[in-house]
DNA sequence: CTCGTAGTTCGACCGCCGACGTACCATCTG
DNA sequence: CAGATGGTACGTCGGCGGTCGAACTACGAG
C-alpha cells in the first residue's frame, strides 16, 4: 500500500524516485514516541544525530537483515522523524530536526541526551557505534 | 509471572498488599518511550501531571474496561513511569518525577509540553479531560 | 551490455499487545 | 455477617510489529 502516486508534472530528481513524507502538521507525538521506542530505530536516530549530516542506510550499521532495515527506516520516515532522499544508488537519511523542534521543542534533544546518559550508566551496552 | 516475592520481615502496609516497582537504576529509556507512546497511557500520565498529586485509578477516566485499565497502569508502573500504592480499597498512582528527572532530565516535561501543544493544534481531540 | 551495489517488495512466521468478559479478592460500610 | 466498591487474574481474540529470505528494481562502474 501507499504506492506514492506522483504525476509526471513534478520531477525533482532525474530518475524520479521519491518517497512520501508526512508534512509538519501531520506528525503525531505518539507516532514519534513509538518510533523512538525501538532499540534499532533509536540507534539509527542517535547515529544520525552524532554525524550531524545525512547518512546512507548502509552507513548506519544495524545487526539485522536488509529488509528489516528498510522497515525501520520507513517507520522513522512515516512518523516524521527522518527524511529520505535518493542520491545515486543509495538513500540518504536526515533527522527532521527543524520540524521536530517546532512541534515538540526540546523533545528530540532530551531523548538523545537520555540515550547517551543511559549508555554511560549501562557501560555502552546499548550499542551506539562511535565514530 | 513476576510473583513479587517479599519476605514477611518488611510489612509497610497493614494489609500487606504491595506491588513491585523497578528501582531507578533499572528504568530503561526504551520502555519509558514505549509506555508513553500509547494514547491511553499518555492520557493517564498527562492527567497525573495536571493534578500534581497522586490519583486513584478510577479517578482517571479512560474509555476502556476495568481490566484494560489495570493493564495500562501496570505497563506504566513496570516501565518506571508511575508508582502505585494501595490506600484503603483503592490504588493511588503518582508520577515518578524525581526518578525520571534524574535519569532523563527534561524528558518528561518536553513530552508533556509536546502533548499539550499537539492538543492545541488538533483542537483538543487528543482527549485530556480538563478539571 | 554486464556486473555489482543499494534498497525495495512480498510473503511468512511468531510473539507481543491492547482489548474484552468473567470470576475472583480485598477493603470499607452497615 | 452482607453488600458494595475498586482492582486483579486469567483466558481469549484479533491485529500489529519485528524478523527473515528470496526475488526484484534502480543506479553507477567497467
Amino acid at each position: 500500500m501507499i504506492p506514492q502516486q506522483l504525476p509526471a508534472t513534478a520531477a525533482p530528481v532525474p530518475g524520479g524516485r521519491v518517497c512520501a513524507h508526512p508534512d509538519r502538521a501531520e506528525i503525531r507525538l505518539e507516532a514519534v514516541l513509538h518510533a523512538l521506542s525501538d532499540p534499532m530505530r533509536l540507534r539509527v536516530v542517535r547515529t544520525l544525530a552524532a554525524r550531524g549530516v545525512e547518512a546512507a542506510c548502509s552507513e548506519v550499521e544495524l545487526p539485522v537483515s536488509k529488509s528489516t532495515c528498510t522497515h525501520h527506516f520507513r517507520v522513522l520516515r512515516e512518523s516524521g522523524v527522518i527524511s529520505q532522499t535518493y542520491r545515486g544508488t543509495s538513500k540518504m537519511n536526515a533527522l527532521r530536526r527543524a520540524d521536530l523542534e517546532a512541534l515538540f521543542p526540546g523533545l528530540l534533544d532530551s531523548v538523545l541526551a537520555a540515550a547517551d546518559r543511559q549508555d554511560g550508566r549501562l557501560g555502552g551496552v546499548t550499542g551506539l557505534v562511535r565514530a
